[in-house]
DNA sequence: ATTATCTATAGATCTATAGATAATGC
DNA sequence: ATTATCTATAGATCTATAGATAATGC
């Protein structure tokens, strides 16, 4: 029916692609990064193997090649991604801090932490949060993540400030909720469901809400002046 | 092959059930009622028509003889869970809390009302977060629907308190988020990821954070002791 | 007579596999 | 020779509809 252009803009009926033969192990890697993002979009009911090839080029056969099964590829995808990059320099910032005991930077720079974690890498929270949701919970869910070597980490440094009676006395775990709430509500918000947050850059937001947070931990009875220390009186 | 048994324990080939037959706006109200329960455990896309159907002891057909389509069942339930239930009271009692000015009050309050939703309307909240990473945004995604008259309501108390100097003087939209995001974030550790959070009950729960909270806000610089009513003087 | 309901099925889509083909590495 | 890849397709499942049936209300 059409006449065919004379002067094809690439090639008219080539062969669709020189279809790039990669290796097992990059074309496994490649399946493994469109199918994070696909997942992240629609989560694991939500996105067709098709799908996945396609962003890579190739045929379904090739997936499941590399993968016996959809499970398989979607707890690969969890067991992979399971540390995330820069986590270590992260840590030792965050020691050096702890070490001269800058409550309000530490509380700062774990906040700034959280936010550049869901701004750069907001296909794997989503992720999180949809296996969460799906029931796929296995390794994850940031907060259960965070759970193992992080939470960790500030239950420490929290409990220790209590000791050193720099913190209030409270239940360390709720001290802790406390100082990650803001910043996950803040970036879940934002950056998963793209909401218009309060304007500014997420520095200025872990800023702001370190310099609240810092009060609520303080202890709230200073000797001499304000809030006199025993107030054994307390009606309800 | 087999003989049947002799007395069959309840009716051995009758009908399969007396099928209630529903008017049609109780059958639709229990196809909504099904739906939200199975669209709240598995998506969108996780939720098969014909399990709707079947929660309902009916047959496909008659989904869609009350919904053109999937995505119009799916619409009518975010538009349906429209007002949360019970909303007015916590309104008014809110509203009293404020008039007379007990901030701690407030804030237990405002937290113990999150967490009572998050509890009592698990599925709801789940199908908000399903909605919100889905794309349907649409409606709710708690946070948004909160934003028309919760949100406005809880802003406006933070700014009146801010205008009488009994909080401090930061970015109002920081502060009422600062408020909400621990009981928003224990109750979907909670209740929709169930995850073990610190022990004890909700209400108790609420107290805590509403105690740490209460410093957060205070401004944090008490001129003689305790916070005297005009503090015109106030640093950075 | 009206209408809530069922059975049966079309048509699309989705996961997964079998068998053939072609590019690479030795 | 090895193996990454494709085409084609089986088999299951899913949404949606057509046409028949039976319970209700007047």
């Amino acid at each position: 029916m059409n006449t065919p252009p004379a002067v094809p803009l690439l090639s008219p009926l080539a062969p669709p692609a020189p279809r790039a033969r990669l290796s097992s192990d990059d074309r496994r890697r490649q399946l493994l990064s469109h199918a994070i993002a696909l997942f992240s979009k629609h989560g694991f009911s939500g996105t067709r193997t098709k799908d996945i090839a396609a962003a890579c080029g190739v045929s379904e056969a090739i997936l499941y090649r590399h993968f016996a099964t959809k499970e398989d590829l979607y707890h690969a995808i969890l067991d992979t991604h399971e540390a995330a990059a820069g986590k270590d320099e992260w840590l030792t910032e965050m020691r050096a801090i702890a070490d001269r005991r800058d409550d309000l930077e530490f509380i700062r720079c774990m906040l700034a932490h959280i936010l550049k974690s869901f701004r750069e890498d907001t296909a794997f929270h989503r992720l999180m949060l949809y296996a969460g949701l799906e029931g796929h919970s296995l390794p994850g869910l940031f907060h259960e993540r965070m759970s193992s070597s992080t939470f960790e980490f500030l239950r420490n440094y929290v409990v220790l400030r209590q000791r050193e009676g720099a913190f209030r006395k409270d239940n360390p775990d709720a001290l802790v909720m406390l100082l990650a709430s803001p910043a996950l509500q803040y970036a879940t918000s934002k950056y998963i469901f793209g909401l218009k947050v309060f304007p500014g850059t997420d520095n200025e937001a872990a800023e702001e809400f370190a310099k609240l947070l810092i009060a609520a931990l303080r202890p709230n009875l200073p000797v001499s002046k304000t809030i006199s220390k025993k107030t054994s009186k307390r009606k309800a």
